[in-house]
DNA sequence: TCCGTATAGTCAAGATACTTGACGATATTC
DNA sequence: GAATATCGTCAAGTATCTTGACTATACGGA
């Protein structure tokens, strides 16, 4: 039980990018384990990076696919997983014989509800621990910051390498 | 080109926790693309995440696991691989027959020194987009979220299940 | 109207990053 | 010394991503 050497006086990391990625496994850790104790079993981290893409009134999944930073097999594989639980659900896109259309099941309109709530809950005991100004300075950092940016998805696209120069 | 349903307006998500993924996904994308734009080729997100709990003067296999949030079986692996690129390398601990311990090699404290450099460069970029007064609040939010709470490492080790329950 | 091309989605195969389970070797404790 | 715990490894399986190849539909002219 004795630290026999004070490693922790050695230069651990300690920059935004370090505290960014822990504090977002510390956010979603709880969030997860939230939801799986709500019943949502079928909740992963992966999946919920897909649902935050999806709003409550469904979208096309080429949509989807622009907007979320990871190739359109790897959402379609997440869709697949999500359809498989019950959790959305995908039509023929009316207007475009080619598309689909993803929407909620009621399942998955019950599981944003326990999100919601427990997004509520977790942003407290935030504040608990911060306080309400600093975590008002949080939020307006990480806004500015978003805002200030090109965002995720052209950093993305272009490392990926412009699937189709529609220049 | 045109945006047929406007559903940016529909309930995108805009709390805490989607803005710290976010943020986080963008600032270790681009420190991943500036790190293996600079040669260092083998650098992956999993394996900075373990390098972070890395000291620069090395550490004992187990103490990395217990940092960590995720399995010993898991840290190995990534182990093994950072072995095999020449960026670590294990010894025998000479204090305990059981034990190893980790150290950089030349190769990895190059990737070091070179990763040092290019996060002051985001971290100025990030300065230019947001203002230094709304990062130094981001960092110190960011900071007292950390001390404020018991950790990730508990947490997740409460999740997994308490390999031991060394009581 | 028909043809060329772009777009939406699928199928298949492989890589990476994890997981749990089982195990051997060394320490520790009594 | 013997029981027990810790440290690391080996093996096998799962989730999440990737690239490549393909089908079906839409669109924009000649």
């Amino acid at each position: 039980m004795v630290k026999e050497l004070d490693e922790k006086s050695d230069s651990l990391p300690d920059h935004v990018g370090w505290r960014l990625w822990q504090a977002s496994r510390a956010w979603q850790a709880e969030f997860a384990a939230a939801m799986r104790a709500d019943g949502h079993a079928w909740f992963t981290d992966a999946r919920a990076g897909l649902l935050g893409h999806i709003p409550r009134g469904g979208t096309r999944q080429s949509a989807l696919i622009e907007r979320s930073a990871v190739s359109k097999q790897a959402v379609q594989q997440l869709l697949d997983g999500l359809e498989a639980e019950g959790v959305i659900e995908r039509l023929p896109d009316p207007r475009d014989g080619r598309g689909k259309l993803v929407r909620y099941t009621r399942k998955g309109l019950d599981a944003l509800r326990d999100g919601d709530r427990i997004k509520l809950q977790i942003e407290r005991g935030y504040i608990d621990r911060i306080g309400e100004r600093r975590f008002a300075a949080l939020v307006d950092a990480l806004r500015a910051l978003d805002a200030g940016q090109g965002d995720l998805l052209e950093t993305t696209a272009r490392i990926r390498g412009e699937t189709s120069e529609s220049k």
